[in-house]
DNA sequence: TTTGATGCAAACTTTTTGCAGCTAC
DNA sequence: GTAGCTGCAAAAAGTTTGCATCAAA
């Protein structure tokens, strides 16, 4: 299957093994929009039953160190994104819906152009080293 | 003593019990910096040895209704926070720590004056309710 | 007196860990 | 063949819940 080449070649670019079950991974975080740990080993049962949950923990990781993958932190569970392009999220307070919002890094905040959304509050946070932390 | 007379006027201006408990929890949000539930019930437990953490979880879901404290999840834990005007945040990757930036709501964003902290990442979530929600 | 808060313990959810066996390279 | 990954099961970490008791109003 040409996809599952491809995916191959992404995760040996990135000094990787090629698992299959990487390969299904990366496949739930670009058809699945913000897809938790949960959610993406739901879709990987349907795909090889006998994937483990702990293996979705092992994969997200690694792909997370290789910086293939972004994780949020959202009412006490951990969302991952495939998008590596900067971009920012809306979040339902009620259904939990997590959706994108285009906004290139740098540009000037503004209400934004989510005319349906009613928004009330915002949260900006900046990630990095500490001056202590720098030293290490 | 006379913080404990703002304490109670506080949660009865925004129509809550004043307990013992409650004062401790916004005595601890105020001394500690962006403390944890953990962090919280430490604190307390130096005051009032026999107060519970459910009972912290309790008076931070009570405060938090009442719109007298933020919360912040982060790596899968939630810290909360009593200063209401609008700010951002800094997190260190390494060791955890959270330092408040300031920057007035709907300003521009820039490169912060955090000159000795080295950012690699910032994550911008608008918070509210979607479409559907709305109607609800 | 009544309504609501606390304390305790147990349950639940999500994530992490250890280890034996397996697989990509 | 070897380093590294997977699957399983158990444990850890953080949060929530139910219920009897107690305190604020």
């Amino acid at each position: 299957m040409a996809s599952e080449l491809t995916f191959d070649a992404l995760l040996r670019e990135n000094g990787l093994r090629a698992t299959p079950q990487r390969a299904i991974v990366i496949e739930a975080l670009m058809e699945l929009s913000h897809p938790d740990a949960d959610a993406i080993f739901g879709y990987a049962q349907e795909r090889q039953p006998s994937m483990s949950l702990a293996t979705v923990y092992n994969v997200l990781d690694k792909l997370r160190g290789a910086g293939l993958v972004h994780m949020l932190d959202l009412h006490g569970r951990r969302y991952f994104d495939v998008r590596l392009e900067h971009h920012d999220h809306v979040h339902c307070r009620q259904c939990g819906q997590l959706a994108d919002v285009n906004r290139p890094f740098g540009t000037r905040l503004v209400v934004p152009q989510l005319t349906a959304w009613q928004i009330d509050d915002q949260a900006l946070i900046w990630e990095g080293l500490c001056p202590e932390c720098q030293q290490g």
